[in-house]
DNA sequence: ATATTTTTTGCAAGAAATTGCACAATGATG
DNA sequence: CATCATTGTGCAATTTCTTGCAAAAAATAT
């Protein structure tokens, strides 16, 4: 096999499946480990392929290695815009914290006239810079790790409120419910699903089909998915089965 | 699996769920939590990621209150310093807000243990960042012109608790007492007054000797009064005079 | 066609990297 | 302060990398 033919093949691969193996190329095309090992590197001074340790990754791997910011701010923003449109004046909101949350405090109308309850010290930050909007928050021990309130306190406050909308950002959900991985937190969130006539939940698309240790609730407790993608996604379609709105 | 591969793999999921425990991550992708370990140490170096005890947080998701440059800081540090003086161990304090506050809320040292109350947010955001004080927010309506909570839910919470010592930064102080001029504000802070042992005044030396139109208290309230300057400085005579310790 | 030069390949040995384990130190927590 | 989990460190086993070198293959010259 000629050195040109190799190096293609080697292309390919990695083109195909994102990373290779040196050892894996070796028992392949049956040379040394050592010309796999020349071939990748050359391939790597041409900038074609990423070298690393035990053999090479695409360059569109690069990509997600070097995370941008940037999209993820992008597509929380279009979360945000989402909600904002669910949002009437005069409403009782509760809202947990969270990064989408807070653009969404930024995107809201500087004239809406509606009720923001809070247990997030960030959240409440926002929302006290808006103009119109009335802010409580829902106070009691703070949690260090999740800088929201949390403690028999703040879910009996909770629990006292009839709230049209929860707006809450999650951490993950699939088939089985929205999970977390926070016991206090969790509390707060059960709550606060609870007092809301209809739950919202905003979750970059990345974390659809995602679950961690502890569960929040199921499927059927909720009633609005907003995520970045279009609703026609066929991601979505086992949550729409369960009668849940896209955004 | 390749190195970069999961360490790639580790940021994605600190990206989703903004924090992670390295004996999940252990289990998930089936190596030894000692190479987690050293992957988050490394992703740590990298600026990455931030890494805690048994795990690590997403760096997007921590830095979120701007530091702003305030007016007279140098003298505040100063206040700030002699009030941390009188904080001892297990002490339950009821605080303002204010950027003095903050101020002091930064220099408390890191081995100090106590509980904080307050009702404003920027300072509950700054107790939150330190790693042994437990916060409470005494929480309700958000005043958007001071950031406290204000309103009955809070005085009532207020009058509940009995603290050692009520930390109270001030807009005025002559010798007819504490004033102010948000009427919200002064129930809060009457309340917090009547709830702690003793009241302590921080306040730059030029709010001394100004008045505002509503009245919090007098100076018989009040148990010593933390300025920038020495305090043999003639300008306490009348306060002295009443039997407050200046500091 | 043969010799010479250049390139490529495989091999060996030492260096470096990676990983898991044991153990002591440190940190969390009640 | 006592217990338990987490962490850092040194170590050993394994794998991968680098380097130098010589044989093999290919290209080029004579």
């Amino acid at each position: 096999m000629l050195k040109t033919e190799r190096q293609a093949y080697i292309l390919r691969q990695i083109d195909l499946h994102n990373r290779i193996l040196s050892s894996d190329l070796s028992n392949e095309i049956n040379v040394s480990e050592d010309t796999i090992r020349r071939d990748l590197n050359e391939l790597a001074d041409m900038d074609k392929i990423i070298k690393v340790h035990g053999g090479a990754l695409s360059k569109s791997f690069h990509s997600s290695f070097l995370k941008s910011d940037v999209y993820k701010a992008d597509s929380k923003r279009v979360i945000a815009s989402k909600a904002v449109s669910l949002i009437r004046n005069n409403m009782f909101i509760l809202t947990t914290g969270g990064t989408t949350v807070i653009e969404m405090a930024r995107l809201l109308p500087s004239d809406l006239n509606a009720t923001f309850f809070t247990g997030s010290i960030p959240a409440a930050h926002e929302y006290a810079q808006h103009p119109n909007i009335e802010v409580i928050f829902l106070g009691d021990k703070i949690s260090k790790s999740s800088q929201i309130a949390v403690g028999g306190e703040a879910i009996s406050k909770i629990a006292g409120i009839k709230a049209d909308l929860c707006i809450m950002g999650i951490n993950a959900i699939d088939e089985t419910g929205i999970t977390d991985n926070d016991w206090e937190v969790i509390q707060v969130k059960k709550a606060m699903i609870q007092a809301a006539e209809k739950t919202v939940i905003l979750s970059i698309s990345e974390k659809l089909n995602t679950h961690q240790r502890l569960t929040i609730c199921g499927l059927d407790e909720i009633d609005t998915i907003i995520t970045e993608l279009d609703p026609s996604n066929p991601v979505f379609e086992p949550y729409k089965k369960e009668g849940i709105t896209i955004l």
